[in-house]
DNA sequence: CGAAAATTTGACATGACTCAACTGGAGTGG
DNA sequence: CCACTCCAGTTGAGTCATGTCAAATTTTCG
């Protein structure tokens, strides 16, 4: 039953009745996705929110020249959607793609809707989520406009560990604002310190 | 009654009965701040929502060089919140200064709470700031990790030309994460072209 | 195994910061 | 109303942070 992982994130912020955690199940759907598959492209609207079983994605830009920039990561009980797309159902300017096999579960809109309406407490959780995702953007901004991509990166490395030997320096120099090249200055000028 | 421009804007989300914007009226309170003067400083709990009715505030981190970077602006019409420590309880590590003598309507969380349990509206009002918050927050950490200062600058006047004559450049080049002597020749370079 | 992607290295170019000095305007107190 | 101060804004020289491009090497995955 691989709608387990979700009930017990859920019961982290507000435990759930029975009823509760049944609506659960049927709500969200479970869908595998393999490596370097999407579950969203730009001009697509983003119909679902997504919470990841297994596996790993990233969510990114693509500028005008071509490159890309990650917004976010997520592996097991992270969230990963577009919400601008999803709630405004515009169509979206970010890829999410799969950066390993994996196992999701997904949250049609319409089903959110019948939660929301169903039970207050799905309400409060995905308020909490949400607040939850505001606040560590706001920390990132802040580290964005007042730290060097090495301080970054350190704590990048603090913040996230269990991301150092799974995702590659590529990505996430993508996701600092730095390139891969300076990223490798960097890493090596901290193996030397 | 200073409350209309915030019944006015929650309409806009959501319309509300008569009951409902009394119940508003009741909440909130209406608070007078001068110029140079903070309604949360480092340290405190940030205890309020603050919606802006007249006026206009800056909400800054303090670095350890003693530096200031602005997270956010808020002039008439917008809310700023630590939402961080309101949520947590925990002590801020922001602040928020006035910039001009202003009013505000403060909703404390006890209120909030009521709110919330008296009427669904609320809770999904509530939500929706959240989320539209967290769409900007989104946006403006691609636009830091993919753009030069300057490009970061001139969406920053085509996104908020009402700010051109009312928020210096000092505050700008804080929120914009650059020195204002380096914004001061972006700004020579674009005249010049 | 073989192709594609990740990582590293180095030379060079540009973006952005630091510091110091100068200018001009806005508020303040006499 | 003036003199004064303080702060915002500008300028320039020198420096550091980071990007670009190209090439070589290593790793990963199909």
């Amino acid at each position: 039953m691989t709608t387990k992982p979700l009930i017990d994130y859920f019961e982290k912020l507000l435990p759930l009745g029975e009823e509760e955690k049944s609506i659960v199940k049927e709500a969200f759907k479970e869908r595998r996705v393999k490596r370097r598959h999407f579950i969203l492209q730009k001009g697509d609207i983003c119909k679902h929110h997504t919470f990841v079983v297994e596996g790993c994605f990233r969510m990114y830009m693509v500028d005008e020249k071509g490159k890309e920039h990650n917004l976010q990561f997520a592996i097991e009980n992270w969230w990963i959607t577009d919400i601008g797309s999803f709630y405004s159902e515009e169509p979206s300017r970010l890829y999410i793609e799969a950066l390993e096999n994996s196992t999701v579960l997904q949250l049609r809109k319409e089903d959110q809707l019948k939660l929301f309406d169903d039970n207050i407490k799905f309400n409060r959780i995905f308020r909490v989520l949400t607040e939850n995702a505001l606040v560590s953007a706001h920390r990132r901004i802040l580290q964005n406009i007042s730290s060097t991509a090495e301080e970054r990166y350190l704590d990048f490395l603090k913040r996230y560990p269990h991301f150092f030997n799974r995702i590659s320096n590529v990505q996430i120099a993508s996701y600092l604002g730095v390139t891969p090249e300076f990223l490798s200055t960097i890493r090596n000028k901290i193996v030397k310190s």
